[in-house]
Formats: C-alpha cells, structure tokens, sequence
DNA sequence: TTGTAAGCGTTATCAC
DNA sequence: GTGATAACGCTTACAA
C-alpha cells in the first residue's frame, strides 16, 4: 500500500512551502505545453474560444501529468463546492439509509457530493453539524425535518438553500395531544387549519395521513368494520397516521380503536397488542403504524390463537425488505423512501440552478398486497 | 430566509469581485479589533503567542460579526481538509447503513467530516468517484473492498492513505471455485495459503469463517451431526463462510451439505430449500448464509410441516432487526457491522495522524440465542 | 507579541 | 485567441 515513504530526493534545505507530494497544477501543463495558466483553464473547462490545436495540446500535457483538478482551489475561487450538505438524525437504520440512497442518486446525477452530518437527536449538536457544513461551503443544505434539527435552524436561518425531508416541521407534541382527543368529524377541519394536508414550502414529506387512509380503505373493501390502529406514538408520523386512520374510519362507519405501544419494546408491544386482542371489541382488522408494530400484532396474535389473515387481518406500513419473507407475508403501505430523497434533492437542486423553490410536496404511499389480509369471516 | 438583500451601500462601480453575499473574513474581524489578519487566526486558533487581551478582542470581534471560518480557504492553505472519503457499492442497504454508522461516529469523534460516494458495482464508476474524492481534497479513503472498487484501485495507487472494508481484497471466483472442491482437511491449510485467516494490512473485515464456525459449534454442542449451509453463493462472504462451515463441520465428523441457493431470489430459495429438506439425508440443523437466507429456509421448512427448532434447528449470520421478532426468533452469529466502520476509520485515522498503518483485524461474530435452534431430537 | 507578505490552485477580468 | 494578473480566505515564514 506504499506507506508514505518519503524523505528521498526532496531538495535539502527547507522546501518553499507545504504542499502536496505528487501534485500536478495548471502552471505545470501551461509550461509543458507553452501557453499559459489562462489559457489552461479555458481549455480544460472547455471555453469556446480556444484554438483546438492549442486544447489539444493542452488536453495531452494535462493527461500526461495525470492532472487532477483541484476542487478546492476551484470552490474558492468560483464560490460554488457543488457539494451538498446533509443533517440527518442518523444514518445506521433503514429509513434513512433508503433516504440516501436517493439523495445520493440525485446528487450523483447532477455532478454534486454530498457530504454527511449526523444529528444524534441533539440540538445543538445539530447546530454544531450545520455550522461544520457551512464552513465547508456545500452549496445547500437537505435536513431531515426533526425537532432538534428544526430548533437549530430556528435560532439563525441559513445562508445556503434548505430542503426539508419528513413530516411538516410545526407539528408538535401539542398536535399529537390534540390529534388523538378531537373527534373524527373535526379532523378533516383540523388538519386544513394546522396546514398538515400538505407540506409547506421546501419539505418533502411522505403523506401520513393519506398513508393510514389506504390501509384503511382497503380493509373496508374487504368487509371490515371493527379496526385498530396499533402503534400510536409520539412521534409526528404516528400522530398523522392515527388523523388518517380515524378520520378514514369514521367515514365508513367504524367503530375505531387507538392503541398505544411502543415499536422499540417488544414486551410492550406484545402486551398491549394482546390486551387489545383479548378484550372485549376484538378487532377483525388492524393497521400498524409500522411494518415493526406489524410484525409484533401478528405475534402477539398468534399468541393466543389467532389465526392471520383469517381471523385478524394486520396491514403494517413502511415495506421493509423481509416483509414478503414473513409468515404470513405482510400486506402494506409502501413509502417511498428512495423517491423521498430524491425529490428532496431535485428540488434542492432545482434552487442552486437559480429556480424558485418548488412547492412542498406529498409522497403518497403505495398499497402492497400480500398474505396478512383477508375478506372480514361471517362474525 | 433573507434572501441576498445587498445593494445597499456597496461602493458604486463594479464590485471587486464574486463572493458570496454576507461572508464575513478574517480581514473583517481584524478591522474590526485593530489588528492584523495574522493575529486573527492566530488569536483564533489558540496559538500560544497572542496576548490574552488581544485574543479576548480579536474573539469578540468575531463573535460580533458572525465569522464562521472558510474551511475551503483553510483546506487550499494548509493541504488537509479534515475530510474522509467512502466509497461504497451502495448506501441504500440495511449493511453498508449500519457500517456507515461506524464511520461516522469515529470521523466525528475526529472532527472529521465524511464524504460518500456510490460505485453501484461499476469499475469505471469507481474510478470516477474516487477521482470526485480526491479533486475534493479528502485526506483519506474508506473503501468496500468489492470487485469493482478493487479493480479501479489496481489501475493507479491512491495518493492518500486508504483502508479496506470488507473481506480480502485478493479472493476471486478461482477461490471460490476452490474453496467449494477442497476436502475440508484441507481447508484450513488452504486458508492460510491464501492468506485469508486474517485479512491483511490496511483492511478491516469481519470474519467469515469463523462466524461459521461459530454456528456450527453451537449446533455440534446441542448434538447436532447432519448439518447443512445454505445460501452458497458466488459472493466472497458467501465463499468464506462456506469455507468455515466445512472445516469445522468435519472436525465434528459430521456429514454435511452445502446447498446454493440466492437470498434475492425467493423462489430459488425456496425450492432449494425445500429439495434439501424433504431430500434422503435431511440434515437436523441448518446454518445459512445470512439471516435473509435463514427466514427462507425457516419458511420451507414450515411449507412442508417441518417445525422450526423442534424438527430443524436454523442458525442465520447478521443479526438483522427484525430477528428478534420473528417466528421463532431467529438465532444468528451477530456480525458487528457498526463495529467495523468503526475500526476501520479508527485505523484510518491513525494513518492521518502520522502513525503507522495498524494491521489488518478481523472483527468476531458472537452469537445470540434465540429460538430458532434447539437441542437435536432422537431421530 | 504582532505585522508583512508570500503562497495554496483556480477562475475571471482586462488588455492586447 | 491568449496572456497577465488580481482575487478567493486562510496559514505561516520571516521580520520587526
């Protein structure tokens, strides 16, 4: 791997100054090929007005030195890193690896970088992360919409263009609380008032609500009227899948339930998806905030002897990859991870060009029929 | 998000030149506290001789104004970023996510930044991205030691210090081939030929062979003697585990059977699960490939009224999320993929900071118990 | 302890 | 078309 080995033949004395060992600059290629630095630039940047023969003759110095440019100079000098900057929670879980990939799809396309932040949850280690960024000049900023991340942003706006990726960034704690008391009649009102029906400006977001709406609907056409929704949280995302649910449920007669648990603790889960179960109003059907709280409702059913799909049928959403492996294979709600990321970047993109910012935009999930849903048994 | 609003009393005629609209430089803040721009970095960068006072002022000055320091021009200045490369196959999945993780947390910890790059299994994109990284000034590079990336590091050494992540560099189909043919006595010996017992110099990779290892000495001490690996594939990991599976399999005395199957194909899978299992020799245990393979195999067993541990015990390698939760819960040989990114970056790291490069390490799989193996029943 | 000035490698503005 | 040359913002000899 040829370990640094210098100290050879590098002149005695001191040398002018540090710099890289092996580099090769423009001065290099103007003298190999007699014209000067200007003229360098222009021809390698592809300038109209060069004389072919003397890009050419350029262009062969340049590969013969094995010119690399040097990005560096080049963002300071033009002022643009074609690097874009990326706040997230974190990057080790699937959802926002998905998100990345799209990210770096995008990015990739367009000729830029992007370089990585992580936020830990923590804000002022998001601002801290925000401020490294910016210091290392990327040319606009994607973050994902989190409170920690969003109260960092609050206290200095931007000097780049931000796009947010996630559930609108106002949706507080005080919304889940309201969320889960109003009555299914004031939800459709409530959610135009709180501007949730769809993002604001610069966010791209999966559509929540509308997400829990499919599931519910397709529960409804498989003659189900008795549901549950599993797995309401405190997170944005939960809140605004159990609006959706409960306002869809409403709408086609349901007696609807709402039951909290936790995805992160089995035993939690396992306990209150088998209260639920148990009690008194069985559910023929349940929608799970996610395809984790899913997988726990299935195994919580078969616990106590239920059979899935045929006495208990479990949508999840999310999709994740070994949710076609799962007995039964877990019908679904896809969310379009990858394409979240990419749209984000398209419209961050969309700015540097010197567009306007693209509105918000709502990424609608996609219903994935598999085992774990059937027609509603002659109760 | 205040919008470039200048134009207010910016000295008529043409402005110097480009900059970015509200940047705020060294020279500002040595205007500002009546000094020199020398005195400014210095004062700001704690260097030792600069009078309290006038650091006190130059940092006042400082915070005054905003200055967030240009670590591009730092970057031109002084020939180190404080960046690291990574060049991965892809970003999307579930492993490289979790590694990516690692990386991140030491590279942070450093005060490093990261930036990806995707080869997307292409030798000629690799080449270009790593040439990305490297116009980018990264002081040094992480890399998925894949095909590809390989092939694109052959065509010309890298002038920054590298580290590989990932199984041995050097192991190509011919080893694969081989390794499937040999008779286990003489793996072992074959293994340290190759030089695959532990990767070499400068590469972090988790250990393949002795993860198999791993599963089948749980099986062996539960009383297990007709093993079989499934999930064989063309993958080095794939070759490696294999490689540990038969060794240790023959030790035991054990006849055993090695069965190719493709995680990414469930139908494959499953058919070649189920020829294995309803077959002449069925084997009482089963190590796979990976946790994906194991949950097909899991589920070919209970296709064909096999109960998983009772009638066929299952041992994955990965440790995925969702193992826990599955039915039963799946034993697995815990790869520690964060773990990984960790070291490597760690080793990296090192080599930044003037040290030697660290020997290549092999990270250990452990093993969790769950229910998915269980002591041999009297056949 | 502080100031002066020469880079770092490119790009871009002028002239010619 | 091409060549000087002044930025870009920061670091660091070398002087003072």
């Amino acid at each position: 791997m040829a370990a640094s080995s210098d100290g050879q033949d590098r002149p005695r004395a001191t040398r002018r100054k540090r710099s890289a060992p092996g580099t090769v600059t423009i001065k290099e290629i103007a003298e190999l090929s007699g014209v000067s630095s200007a003229t360098v630039t222009r021809a390698l940047q592809g300038h109209p007005r060069v004389r072919p023969e003397t890009r050419a003759r350029v262009q062969q110095a340049a590969d013969k030195l094995g010119y690399r440019p040097n990005d560096i100079a080049r963002t300071l000098a033009t002022g643009a890193s074609k690097t874009i900057g990326l706040l997230l929670p974190s990057i080790g879980d699937r959802y926002w690896g998905e998100v990345v990939a799209g990210i770096e799809d995008g990015a990739d396309e367009a000729g830029f970088s992007v370089l990585l932040a992580t936020s830990h949850g923590d804000t002022s280690r998001s601002r801290r992360m925000l401020d490294v960024l910016l210091s290392k000049r990327v040319d606009g900023v994607l973050v994902a919409s989190r409170r920690d991340v969003e109260e960092a942003l609050a206290q200095a706006p931007l000097p780049v263009p931000l796009v947010r990726i996630g559930p609108d960034a106002e949706f507080h704690q005080a919304d889940v609380d309201a969320a889960g008391t109003l009555a299914p009649a004031d939800l459709a009102d409530w959610l135009q008032r709180r501007g949730l029906a769809h993002p604001p400006h610069g966010v791209t977001a999966f559509d929540d609500v509308d997400a829990a709406t499919i599931a519910v609907e397709h529960l409804a056409q498989l003659g189900h009227r008795r549901l549950a929704f599993v797995g309401a949280g405190t997170r944005r995302s939960a809140a605004l899948r159990v609006v959706g649910f409960r306002e869809r449920a409403g709408r086609i007669g349901s007696e609807s339930a709402t039951v909290v648990t936790s995805p992160d603790s089995l035993e939690e889960s396992d306990r209150a998806s088998r209260a639920l179960l148990e009690g008194p109003a069985r559910p023929t059907a349940v929608v799970a905030y996610d395809d984790m709280v899913a997988i726990g409702v299935i195994r919580a059913a078969h616990a106590i002897g239920l059979r899935v799909p045929e006495e208990l049928s479990v949508v999840g959403i999310d999709d994740i990859d070994v949710a076609a492996f799962l007995e039964p294979p877990l019908t679904t709600v896809r969310q379009p991870k990858r394409e979240l990321g990419r749209r984000a970047t398209d419209a961050l993109l969309t700015v540097l060009r010197g567009g306007a910012m693209p509105a918000g935009q709502a990424l609608r999930g996609e219903l994935i029929l598999r085992g774990s849903t059937a027609p509603v048994r002659g109760v």
